[in-house]
RNA sequence: GCGCCGGUAGCUCAAUUGGCAGAGCAUUUGACUCUUAAUCAACAGGUUCCGGGUUCAAGUCCCGGCCGGCGCACCA
């Protein structure tokens, strides 16, 4: 029967910072309990190294059949036993900080191993479908889900700090709306009602912002029911953000703050390498309006003005399969993302976006066929969206109804119209900025990993059938 | 969803033109009083992802299925 609890007062890491000045052969006199998994054993007769791992670092264990109770046990252990060890502190005769084990106890027994102990485990199957392995066999996945807790924190902290009021908000919904995906379908039995997961949290957030929360934020999972990819896991986590009295170059502002703040907070440097590649997340980020890069791409000039044939025809030369429904801003922007995206490597704000396919975005100052909408773009990816929000009714509804004659001309990427959504418009929506940042994503570029999976604790798997 | 590639011992990986399925580590047993992926010796360990087919003979070739990686599509 193993112990339920185990008196335990220090870190394998502390021990190491504190210990430094020991002499190889000293021994410090100071009694410690520490614990952790045993990873390496090494016997030598009346010997035994084993190196002990928690959750800080790692600290040898030194036992002696003189000095240890139940040496011939302790010789015994298997790799990836949790172990509880009283001892003194030493360093042995060849330089290794050490426990000098004197009581010991084993606190859980490991059933199976922990992989290859030089190689870890490989299979990606293995490692995502048992990630509590997949942690202490490799390293590196531990500090890439670290990574992401720390991000997660300093996100929270900087919104906290910046006046924002964290919220949560539905994720059954009647309908799915706020953004252009396919949805999930879930029934709930008592209501006897279908339900959607939801696919973006931001039409509820402005709600809250109508009911006079100047600014609010939620970290929140999305369920958008669409392929899987190194860059796209099913159930993914956002953050969105709403201020009151704030436009979109304010939002813009505040974004670049944020994350390149955040990748200070959590790697102390805005300087960085992306999958081998220098990177820097420091702001401010350069703001090139989409017409214009899509310009300098085909050499010619090109706005949400030009003719829909000439822009149908640069689209189509690229490879895209052009729909009828498509006016000339879904087509600006699809002539953008074929020949722009891989070109945006450090951080970038693309602006003025096409009404078209903006649907919630307030319409630009000086060109009522533009929103005063962003994205930002980093490693050729998406990585956040902002704008002022449109808060006129009537203007929403109508760009609803225009969704509609979309989707029944047969586009099935259109958003669905929210009547609650424009009653509450109908009370008051103040001048808001808006803004949503896929944090995965934003984990991805922090961690130094190319596979969405590898931020994400335990990713959608296929279950296995047969 | 489509295409390409992959799946061999608990883990990491070999296996020639189709010809007895192997190694290292882990496990088990033994030796060893300063090891560091300890070392040395020995034992054991297999539905070669699953199901069919071709063949005297299939890990290997063919068909179907399962799961994964990458690319495309969709998207963030």
């Amino acid at each position: 029967m193993t112990p339920y609890t185990f008196d335990h007062n220090a870190y394998a890491a502390s021990l190491q910072e504190a210990y430094q000045h020991l002499e190889n052969g000293e021994e410090s006199g100071a009694q410690v309990n520490v614990a952790g998994r045993v990873m390496l054993l090494r016997t030598q007769g009346k010997l035994a190294f084993a190196t002990m791992r928690d959750s800080t670092g790692e600290i040898q264990l030194f036992a002696l059949a003189q000095v240890t109770k139940d040496f011939d046990a302790f010789a015994k252990v298997h790799l990836g036993d949790w172990v509880g060890i009283s001892g003194e502190v030493v360093r042995t005769k060849r330089g290794e900080l050490s426990i000098k084990v004197a009581n010991w106890v084993l606190l859980a027994e490991a059933q199976h191993n922990f992989g290859d102990k030089w190689a870890g485990i490989a299979d990606h199957d293995l490692r995502y479908r048992h990630r509590e392995a997949d942690l202490w066999a490799n390293p590196e996945s531990r500090l890439a889900l670290s990574r992401r807790s720390a991000m997660l924190r300093a996100v929270r902290e900087r919104c906290w700090a910046a006046g924002f009021m964290e919220v949560e908000t539905p994720i059954l919904n009647p309908i799915a709306t706020g953004a252009t995906a396919r949805p999930f379908l879930t029934h709930h039995n008592a209501l006897d009602s279908e339900f959607f997961l939801r696919i973006a949290p931001e039409l509820w957030l402005k709600r809250l912002v109508v009911g006079g929360y100047e600014r609010v934020f939620e970290i929140g999972r999305v369920f958008r029911n669409e392929g899987v990819s190194p860059r796209h896991n099913p159930e993914f986590t956002i953050l969105e953000l709403y201020a009151a009295y704030w436009n979109v170059r304010d939002m813009m502002a505040f974004t670049e703050e944020l994350v390149a703040g955040v990748a200070l907070d959590v790697l102390g440097t805005t300087e960085t390498t992306y999958q081998g590649r220098a990177f820097s997340f420091a702001a401010p980020w350069p703001r090139r309006p989409m017409a214009e890069l899509a310009s300098e791409a085909v050499g010619e000039d090109v706005s949400v003005h030009t003719s829909r044939e000439r822009l149908a025809a640069l689209v189509s030369e690229r490879g895209v399969q052009v729909h009828e429904s498509w006016g000339p801003g879904r087509l600006l922007a699809e002539l953008f993302e074929a020949t722009c995206e891989e070109s945006l490597w450090n951080p970038t704000f693309v602006t003025d976006y096409p009404v078209e396919v903006s649907p919630l975005a307030r319409r630009h100052q000086s060109d009522n066929d533009l929103t005063e909408r962003f994205e930002s773009y980093a490693a050729t990816r998406e990585l956040s969206n902002g704008f002022s929000e449109l808060i006129d009714p009537v203007d929403q509804r109508s760009r609803f109804e225009e969704q509609a004659r979309l989707a029944a001309a047969g586009d099935d990427e259109t958003m669905a119209i929210d009547e609650d959504f424009i009653k509450a418009l109908e009370w008051g929506l103040p001048p808001t900025a808006g803004l949503g940042v896929g944090m995965d994503r934003l984990a991805m570029l922090i961690a130094d990993v190319g596979n969405i999976r590898e931020v994400i604790a335990f990713p959608t798997l296929k279950p296995l059938r047969d």
